[in-house]
Order: C-alpha cells, then sequence, then structure tokens
DNA sequence: CTTATTAGTGGAAACGTTTCCATATGTGGG
DNA sequence: CCCACATATGGAAACGTTTCCACTAATAAG
C-alpha cells in the first residue's frame, strides 16, 4: 500500500471534553456520561457540564470517537458515475437514508475503471468505514468486493446481480432484457443490435445481453449483433455507422442504459435516419428525460432512488444486527415502458431480412437448444 | 447539540502498527520511519517491517491518524440535490480532483432545506473534514457558512455568488439573466414572467431574478411576474395555470433552472398550449438533455463540472498555504444558447399587450429610473 | 449501629498513530 | 585515546474519546 508522509493540517476543534471538565470542575468521564446518558449523574453535576458545553461551544470530536467506539458512522459509497442519472439518484436515496439513520456517506466515482474501484474500496476501508454501498464492475470478479467480504464489513450491491450469500438491490437485468426482446418481437423485429458498454466495465450490460440473447431465441429471432463501446467513446456515429453497415437486416438497438440510447438515436440522425422508421431503439432504466424526448424512449423502468434506499437499509440493518427484512424482488422491480421509439418494422425492411431465424419449433428441451446455439459463435 | 450513546460497532482492523512491530521484532517508532519515510532506518529494518507488513497484510488505521495529525483527508461536500444534474457534474468533477489529491468526499444532499444544510455542516465539522466545497441556500445568511468561517476551515462556495472575501466557483447569475432578458427582447417579448424555486431556498434563484428584473428595464420590458415554488410542488399544473391566468400578457417565462424549465413545458403542453408558439421558455444552467428535447431548450449554457473540478482544486490550494491561482471570471463562464423553445413573439398575442412598459427615453440615469420603478412594487 | 447496596464520581487505561527525546552504536578528526 | 557528531533505534507522550474500576457517601435493611 501507497503511504504518505503526513503533511498540513491546520490547528482546529480547540475545545475538548477536557476543557469542558475543567471548565465545569469535574472529571473527563463525568462530562462524558453526562453527555452520552451513558451513566448516572447528580442533577448539579448535569447542569454545571451542560452550562460549560454552552460556554465554550464543545462539540465532540468524531475522530477521538470513531478511535475508541471503532466505530466511525460513515458509509462507503461506490458508483460507476453520477453523469449518469440512474445512479445520481441512486446515491441521493442512499445518501439519505443514511443521514436519517445517523451515518453520513463517503462518495466515489470509479469511472467504469476497475483500478479506481479498488483503490477506492482500499481507502475506504482504512478509514473504516462501517459499511458499504457499491455498484462493482464485476461482482464476480471484483477483488474489491472480495476484500470487503474477507473483512466482514456490512455491504449491499446495487445494480449488481447478487452472487450468493450476498445482499443486493437490483432488477433482474435477464428477465428484464428478455422483456425487451419480447417487446421487439411483439413489433415484428426479428434481427436486433445490443449496443453497451465493454462487458469488463459493466457486469450489468453483459446479463442484459445475455439475457436479450435469450429472449431472442425464445422469440425466434436471430441472435443479436453485439456492439461494444468505451465509456469515454467520441466516434460514436463511425461506430454505428459501422455496426449498421455490417448488419443490414438489423431493424433495432436495443441500448444497454436510456443513456446511450439517447445517444444513439442522436447518431443515428446524424447518419440522416429516421427513429424510428428506420431504426427501432430501445434503451433501459427509465430516466426521467426519455418521457420528454421526441419520439419518447421505449425503455426498461425502474426506480433507482428507491433502489439507493433499500440498499441503504439493508446495511443499516446488517449494522444493527437485524437480519434485512425487507429484501427486494428483482424479478418484479422493473416495468417495461412503451415510447414512440419503438415501432412496427416497416415493410420494406423486414423484407430485407435474409438470415435464417430460428426455426420456431414448439418443443425442443430449451436448455439444449440455447446452449447449443450458444455454443456456435460464443467467444 | 443531539448526542447520541454508542452502540454496535463490530471488530475490525486486526492488525495494527503494534502487531507489524513486535513481528519485526522493532519498536513502533520504527515501523512508523520506514512505513512513513519520515526517519532514518537501516537496510536491514526496512526488509523486516516491510515482510511484516505484507505477511500480516497491514495497513494504516486513517483513524488512528487523524486523530494524531489532525488530518482526515477528508472533504465535505454539500448540495441541494443530485436529481438535477447541475450538481450530479459538479460533484463528480469535484470528487475526482479530489480523489486525484488523495482525499475523499463526504456527500450531503440538503434537499434545499437550510435547516439539514445546517446541521450537515456540524456533522462535517465534528468529523474534522480538512475542507468543504458546498452550495448553501444563501451565502449572505448561511449559519452554516458562518461555522466554517468561525472555525477557519479552507472552504469554497460552488454556484454561490461569492461575498466579499469568499472563494466561489459560480457564474454571475446576475448578468446572465440580463442576457436572457435581451434574447427574449431580440425576438419582440415585452412581458416575460420569471419560474423559480422559492428565494429562500436558492439565492442564485434571487439573483438571477433580480438580474431578469434588471435587464427587463434596460431592454423597455414590462417588469417580470414572479412565481416561486416549492421544491416538492406536485401541482406546478395549477399554479402555471394560475400564473397565465393572471399574467395574460405574458409572452414567454424564463425558469430559474433546465429542470425547472424542462418542467413547465410538460405543464403548459397539458394545458393544451404549445412551445413555443404560443409560449417561449428559456432555462438556465444548459444541461445536455436540453438539447434532445423537442423543441430543443434555449438556456444559459454553463459547465458544471469544470466548476466542481474549480472549487475542489481551490480547496486544495488554501489546504497546501499556495493561494488559489486560477479563480474563475464570473462574467465569463456561461454562454447563451438558442434553441427552439425562445420564438419570436406571434403578432396575435403581442396586440394583447395593454400594460404601458416602461418609457423607452435614452437619457434617464438609470440608478434613478430603476430605484424608482422597483420601489413602486417591491415586498 | 452495623452492614449490604446503591448512586455518584474521578483516575486511568485503551483505541492506533506520529513524533519528541533519550539512548545506543558507529565514524572521523584531533 | 577521547571527543564531537551523525546515524539507528525504541520508549513514551500526545491526540480526544469511552469505559472499567475503585472509591466515597448516602440510603436501606438487618
Amino acid at each position: 500500500m501507497e503511504t504518505f508522509p503526513y503533511v498540513g493540517g491546520i490547528v482546529r476543534q480547540p475545545v475538548t471534553i477536557k476543557d469542558v471538565a475543567h471548565y465545569a470542575g469535574c472529571g473527563v468521564a463525568s462530562v462524558s456520561r453526562v453527555l452520552n446518558r451513558s451513566g448516572p449523574s447528580s442533577a448539579g453535576l448535569r447542569q454545571r457540564v451542560l452550562a460549560a458545553v454552552d460556554e465554550l461551544g464543545f462539540e465532540f470530536s468524531e475522530v477521538g470517537r470513531a478511535l475508541q467506539s471503532n466505530t466511525t458512522r460513515t458509509i462507503g459509497c461506490v458508483v460507476p458515475s453520477l453523469a449518469n442519472p440512474v445512479y445520481a439518484d441512486a446515491v441521493q436515496g442512499a445518501q439519505e437514508a443514511f443521514r436519517m439513520a445517523g451515518y453520513q456517506t463517503l462518495l466515489v466515482c470509479t469511472n467504469y475503471d476497475p483500478e479506481i474501484e479498488m483503490q477506492a474500496i482500499r481507502t475506504l476501508t482504512a478509514k473504516q468505514v462501517d459499511g458499504f454501498v457499491l455498484t462493482v464492475s464485476d461482482a464476480r470478479a471484483s477483488d474489491g468486493l472480495k476484500l470487503i467480504q474477507s473483512r466482514e464489513i456490512p455491504h449491499c450491491l446495487l445494480f449488481n446481480m447478487a452472487p450468493d450469500g450476498e445482499y443486493s438491490w437490483s432488477v433482474d437485468d435477464c428477465s428484464a432484457a428478455m422483456a425487451v426482446s419480447d417487446a421487439f418481437a411483439e413489433k415484428g423485429h426479428r434481427h436486433v443490435g445490443f449496443l453497451a458498454l465493454k462487458f469488463k466495465s459493466s457486469d450489468r450490460a453483459r446479463q442484459r445481453y445475455e439475457g436479450f440473447v435469450e429472449g431472442s431465441f425464445r422469440n425466434g429471432m436471430i441472435k443479436p449483433a453485439l456492439l461494444e463501446i468505451e465509456e469515454d467513446s467520441q466516434n460514436l456515429n463511425d461506430l454505428i455507422k459501422e455496426f449498421l453497415r455490417t448488419n443490414p437486416t438489423m431493424t433495432g438497438i436495443f441500448a444497454s442504459n436510456d443513456f446511450l440510447a439517447l445517444a444513439a438515436i442522436r447518431s443515428i440522425r446524424s447518419l440522416g435516419m429516421n427513429v424510428p422508421r428506420d431504426l427501432s431503439i430501445v434503451g433501459f432504466d427509465g430516466i426521467e428525460v426519455g418521457k420528454m424526448v421526441e419520439p419518447s424512449l421505449a425503455t426498461i423502468l425502474t426506480d433507482p432512488r428507491m433502489m439507493g434506499d433499500g440498499a441503504a437499509k439493508t446495511v443499516l440493518s446488517i449494522i444493527n444486527g437485524t437480519p434485512p427484512t425487507d429484501t427486494p424482488d428483482p424479478t418484479q422491480s422493473y416495468s417495461f415502458r412503451a415510447g414512440g421509439s419503438l415501432a412496427p418494422v416497416t415493410a420494406e425492411r423486414a423484407d430485407d431480412e435474409k438470415v435464417a431465424a430460428f426455426s420456431s419449433s414448439n418443443n425442443p428441451t430449451k436448455k439444449n437448444a440455447k446452449s447449443n446455439w450458444r455454443d456456435q459463435n460464443e467467444i
């Protein structure tokens, strides 16, 4: 671990419990007892102490307390980015729940970078946070998460589907993505692309893709083409152009989050195409502005704020030793929101399709069919 | 001050510097010196200590350090809400700057509530944050800000125009609002309303209003009607309906932030009116989605992320004792962004105007004229 | 009038770190 | 050979709090 020699640090917190004790003419233990109501004290003492506190303007140093009590009343909150309103809302919800319970929130944005994620968790651990609420890049392979587990620090995942034994507030990405597939199928689409951040920086994207692939299979559609992009891709236009060129039969794109979906719509327009006439778009998350754009964005509606609130309360429960009660049902925590960006496939483009779809046989053992098909072209 | 008896707290941080010292067969002082490179040490000692650290998996407790060094490497960040992307972006920018400098960020959202703001600042002070970046409800009357000042904690305001002697990253609300007035005037508008959160919860709103009033005066327009709403107003539709009824000559509304502007557009539509044909709308902030809605939102374009970054760097400078260098020029940090929501006033509505505008005399002493006019109907 | 029991109180240890100071051990110059 | 002097090292104090323990004084029970 990298450590620095300590520099700077200004003088503050001039009045300590000792000053109060001296001023009130008693011992520090008595002051502590009075202020914390943690033991017996005479009326006279109480009054003198309170007067001293008032006069001196005393406030406890949480640092001193933390050292002694091994409790910082601070929670670490790790998310990829606040630029995406999903995380901003979730953080707000969590922060508020924690604040109301007397806990403060240490926030870190990782920019989807596992390196930063690990470093952040290490630092927060050194600061002895009492718990974590976090969205990691990959819940099954996060070293940071492992560190938290090994230290047995109370924690709850957010937007990451829970590996076994983990608490988590998230939607069931897989089944939600299948619902999206159903929506496309219902409108007559047979080949829909999937647009997402690199899977290594977001296991949500991967799970949504897997669900979408599975859904496409069940609906007898063509296996979705995949376009993975970097978080900071500036050349989205080019990438999408190439994506469309490579997949001429594609009549729609499922974007792994609303942010991407809106960006995709802009790119598509700049290519001179029309949404939804030339290409349908569906997003994921249900951010507010999706309803205000034209056409409105079809998407999976979630409630990030409630998720943040729920995750926070779960962590608080763990801390208090009471088993978390209202754990969410991931399969219930989303719904499909229709929108103008998803339209029936137009005749011309539908005619284009040349690639064979799955045989819509009605009785194969799903599992077998699925794995066979998957093996076809999985990395 | 409210204090609680301490409860809970699990056992952690099992390995301390003492364990390392014992394992390495030396004193704790030596361990500290080696790890912090804060004094001489022999090669052999260094090696033994490093080996012990590795073997035991030792990490410093920041709590212990904080107590001793009077430095927490933690910054308090107080903003009204993350639901507004302006603050979300600013927080992200600040958090990143702090992280790169080795500081963590304690975040509090106040929901525009001065009560919560004060409580938050008190708590963060007790936690001995090394600095603050904050947006307060009223920079001139914030008790929290006064507390920070009296304790001489390094800090920088964000989005609050700086009272004298304060550091601040913000736009010049007043002059930006005047620019909005110019834009309205240029399109032939003579009576434009102002929509904002209650001034007591946002001095930005007040300053924008004042600038807008001044600009309206200079442009020879009618004094803007004012609609103040609560943060959590559910009945915006009714309020706006009433607002329009009371001010029949109004041809546009300047909303104190983009969030409000978008909400207003929705309300206006739900009243069966069209933007911008029946009413023009201009916002403030320049959030990204303003460009994606239809019609696009005319607004004041700002760069919240840069503001957050700048404020953070200012605080870091203060902490390091180097005078903050690149302090921003508030009058340069915004620009007007045209958009479809602001259109020339239509003939029919322009005819409507009955109320006398200011005489557009070309030579009155502006100041006098202004104050006279103000006195007319100021509260 | 003793003797348990209790309420009230303060001293001191402990939490994990840094840093001052004192003590060793060496080195070089007189 | 001795003295100054630097280099290594560890003990202990300090940071602000809580809490254990010992102690006093008062009250209740015998």
